[in-house]
RNA sequence: GCCCGAAUGGCGGAAUCGGUAUACGCGUUCGACUUAAAAUCGAAUGGAGAAAUCCAUAUGGGUUCAAGUCCCAUUUCGGGCACCA
């Protein structure tokens, strides 16, 4: 018998799925099933073991299906443009086209390597013109729709990758490409009004398969605030508009606060505190996030104004603080020390009233209490529940013409322009007076100029700044100038899910018909980008929905998140620490990519984080090896076209029943497994098999059955072992029949403890009667009774009885 | 601070609906084969005990005939949010 040799037969494989295309998808009149991982961005370092298990997970996914015969579409491309690529040009002079084509190269050798069922004729690139010409045809119907607009106001600004940032990417104060600290910069930028969605955004998240985790992400981030707006007037006549979750404390409110930002604060001055004022809301803009959270100490100054509020008639002064954000509500509060913990200390430190209107509980000895209870100190209000109060203090308000309600989302629009080269080109162009116009969609793509320096130059403008010649464009006659800023990556990346399904249509985006056979995307497998990416691209399938391009609402059924895989030491692996696992490597030391593939599914539950175990590796290498043997070593050329004969026994009828029954439990097991995601207990399941298998004479079935079943984890050899077995990889049913076994153990306990184990026969079991007389007989089980049970209990779908003496 | 998760042998983990805890794999030990080693094959492997048996799913309570699973408290770890009014 010839050893296994992975590398030699998955070689082989690997140039007949080359050859033959067979996860080429097409439409057909059947059942479809779309999957994919996020796409890769492809970095110059090639694919690691997290890409693996990702990729791995598609894979076993999208071949059990398609052994099935569902009609199934697993496409594959590249996130490409970025930063990476950029700062890498401006390091070597290398361009980050000619970089990027490189790495896609490599990229895709190495997912071959794997032997992934991949439709290479789809494979997509977001930097290609191809693809980024539908980019600038997204970005100009948002822009048609109103929903892509410029704004100048204070945004985050990355001083180490020279361009702003939108929310979803600042982490904790940080980039999160270099993790440098960020910082606030007043600048003209685009935005995308995400915040047109937000209710949808938030309603729909309940009705999504997807792991809780990203849901409440998802929800944390949209932030939903139900209240009341009010409008305070001051001494001078001056409107202030707040938002407030409480308008039930009114009558504690006693000032008001503005944060530096705040446009009337001007007007609020005078000429004693002007001076102490313009200090305090310059140094507070400057002051950088991780300054902001460091430092919790309230700090704040007096504007020298008084509001009236409209509850007491009392005066209120007027401060601004930074504890008040301008980009949330309308960047003023009105204050209430008694009942918020951040007014109460603000309170404290600069001495203003504090005034309770709520009772607190007797139990509760808090100063500051921001629970409910009946109103106090709040004149015909008094003794009314605070959550009453709410609605009529608001009734109150509309009535008097100052105050509604309203609903506020911490989500803020999603800021997409960047100041660097490597990106899609915003389809702008500005006239002679600055005013922006679309470049009209014939005219796309605005193909990204080749450059040779990659600096950003230091007014803030992107590398293109210095292509004069691709500056200047003429639009219906007119001389305009190009936008030089760039689309934020997430942009490309918020619609490729639709590319996929028509990826050379030159006609369309995606093409209607492909995108009412194929979509929604049915699985969707990622280990990140919980909140940026997977509300981006809601945000987009609900504006192209409203646009008539995309006949559903939500663009991903079922999302799968996958864990990390760490370094054997637990750590996350990085080039830094020395600790990175080459798959690679892994495969060329011999154990081939079926072993690496299987190994990172049967490592642990898919969606939790794994360590590398170098070890263990061994075992899954061991299985594929015998499930080789099994195979192979029962080989007799002269046995006919299968091979079959000598250890195995081609027929049925020669095997014991036992060994039919584990057949149809592991069938049943693995596919219900599948079916469930739980990759490591159908591995598990197989390994048993195989260990059963060893103990016995395999039958031909019980081969054909362990090759298919390997399918999705081992494509390789289980190709090669159907071909020696003369089968092809349909799925296999199970029997229920003949999962049934003639006797089963039967247990017995005595008050929940396991006294005996009786073989029963399978008929037996309804026969309650008898299982009883069975167990009181037996005399282990005697040894524990006296006289007769209080109470038997015989559970309908466990085979066990528990006596109660 | 607030909101979620999680905790099971020496290790990764299994137990899907409250019903036999520790499947499968790693490691370890013993044996077979071999001049030897590797590979392979077989056996054992939660703890205590000679055994009967007892004790074990982070800790302490509770519900139940029966709890890793449900409830309450505590501890530890992980994740998310974090001055959002």
């Amino acid at each position: 018998m010839e050893r296994y040799n992975p590398l030699k037969i998955e070689q082989k494989w690997q140039d007949i799925w080359a050859k033959t295309q067979p996860f080429k998808a097409e439409i057909k009149d059947q059942p479809k099933m779309y999957l994919t991982e996020m796409f890769p961005y492809p970095s110059g370092a090639g694919l690691h073991v997290g890409h693996v298990r990702n990729f791995s997970i598609v894979d076993a996914l999208a071949r059990f299906y398609a052994q099935q015969g569902v009609n199934v579409l697993r496409p594959f491309g590249y996130d490409t443009f970025g930063l990476p690529a950029e700062n890498y040009a401006i390091k070597t002079g290398i361009s980050p086209q000619s970089a990027t084509a490189t790495n896609i190269a490599n990229f895709r050798k190495q997912a071959e390597k794997l032997g992934f069922a991949i439709d290479w004729s789809r494979e997509i690139s977001t930097s290609d013109p191809e693809y980024y010409r539908w980019t600038q045809w997204c970005f100009l119907q948002l822009y048609k729709a109103g929903l892509a607009y410029q704004k100048e106001s204070y945004q985050w600004w990355c001083p180490h990758d020279q361009t702003v940032l939108a929310n979803e990417q600042v982490e904790n104060g940080h980039c999160w490409r270099c993790g440098n600290e960020v910082e606030k910069k007043q600048m003209k930028q685009w935005f995308f009004k995400i915040t047109a969605y937000a209710e949808e955004l938030l309603s729909d998240i309940d009705n999504l398969d997807w792991p809780d985790k990203i849901k409440t992400m998802q929800k944390n981030w949209i932030g939903k605030s139900t209240g009341a707006e009010i409008e305070f007037t001051t001494k001078e006549n001056h409107k202030i508009k707040v938002f407030t979750t409480r308008p039930d404390t009114l009558f504690g409110s006693t000032f008001l606060v503005l944060a530096p930002e705040h446009p009337l604060i001007p007007e609020l001055t005078n000429s004693q505190t002007a001076t102490a004022v313009q200090a305090y809301c310059a140094q507070a803009i400057k002051k950088s996030e991780i300054e902001r959270q460091e430092n919790q100490e309230k700090t704040g100054v007096f504007t020298g104004s008084f509001a009236i509020n409209p509850a007491t008639g009392e005066e209120m002064p007027i401060w601004i603080a930074d504890y008040v954000l301008m980009g949330y509500g309308e960047g003023a509060i009105m204050a209430v020390p008694a009942h918020d913990q951040r007014d109460f200390e603000f309170a404290q430190k600069f001495d203003l009233p504090i005034k309770q209107v709520i009772q607190k509980p007797v139990d509760s000895d808090e100063l500051c209490y921001s629970g409910e209870g009946p109103l106090i100190n709040s004149d015909r209000f008094d003794g009314v529940a605070s959550s009453d109060a709410r609605e009529q203090i608001m009734d109150w308000l509309s009535q008097q013409n100052i105050g509604q309600a309203k609903v506020n989302y911490r989500i803020r629009d999603w800021l997409i322009s960047r100041q660097r080269y490597w990106g899609c080109p915003i389809p702008i162009a500005y006239d002679k007076n600055g005013n922006p116009h679309p470049i009209p969609e014939d005219q796309l793509p605005v193909l990204l100029p080749e450059i040779t320096d990659y600096q950003p130059d230091q007014s803030g403008r992107s590398a293109l700044a210095k292509a004069k010649d691709w500056l200047k464009v003429t639009i219906d006659g007119e001389e305009m100038t190009r936008e030089t800023d760039t689309l934020d990556g997430y942009a490309c990346s918020s619609w490729y899910l639709w590319r996929y399904v028509s990826p050379h249509d030159s006609e369309h985006a995606w093409d209607p018909e492909a995108v009412k056979y194929w979509e929604p995307l049915d699985v969707y497998v990622g280990g990140d980008h919980a909140v940026a990416h997977l509300l981006y691209v809601r945000f987009w399938c609900k504006f192209f929905a409203d646009q008539g391009y995309l006949p559903f609402r939500e663009p991903v059924k079922k999302l799968l998140y996958n864990g990390y895989i760490n370094a054997p030491d637990g750590k996350k692996m990085s080039k830094s620490k020395g600790n990175v696992i080459d798959p690679l490597e892994v495969i060329n030391q011999g154990y081939g990519a079926d072993t690496l593939r299987t190994y990172e599914l049967f490592i642990g539950p898919y969606d939790e984080d794994a360590a590398w175990d170098t070890k263990a590796i061994g075992g899954v290498y061991r299985f594929l090896n015998r499930c080789w043997t099994l195979c192979f070593s029962a080989h007799d050329a002269s046995a006919g076209p299968s091979g079959f004969s000598a250890k195995t026994a081609p027929i049925e009828t020669a095997k014991t029943s036992a060994d039919v029954v584990i057949r149809h439990q592991t069938i049943k097991k693995v596919t219900e497994d599948l079916h469930r995601q739980s990759f490591n207990t159908a591995v598990a399941a197989l390994m048993s098999y195989v260990n059963a298998l060893y103990k016995s004479t395999p039958s031909h079935d019980d081969l054909t059955a362990l090759a298919q079943l390997l399918k999705p984890f081992a494509p390789h050899l289980a190709s090669e072992m159907l071909e020696h077995l003369g089968a092809n990889d349909s799925w296999p049913a199970w029997d229920e029949a003949k999962i049934q076994t003639e006797t089963v153990e039967f247990v017995v306990q005595v008050c929940g403890k396991l006294r005996a184990k009786l073989q029963v026969s399978t008929k037996d079991l309804e026969d309650h009667a008898k299982l009883e007389a069975l167990a009181l007989a037996d005399p282990n089980v005697q040894k524990y009774l006296s006289g007769t049970p209080k109470k038997i209990i015989i559970p309908a779908k466990a085979k066990l009885i528990n006596i109660v003496p």
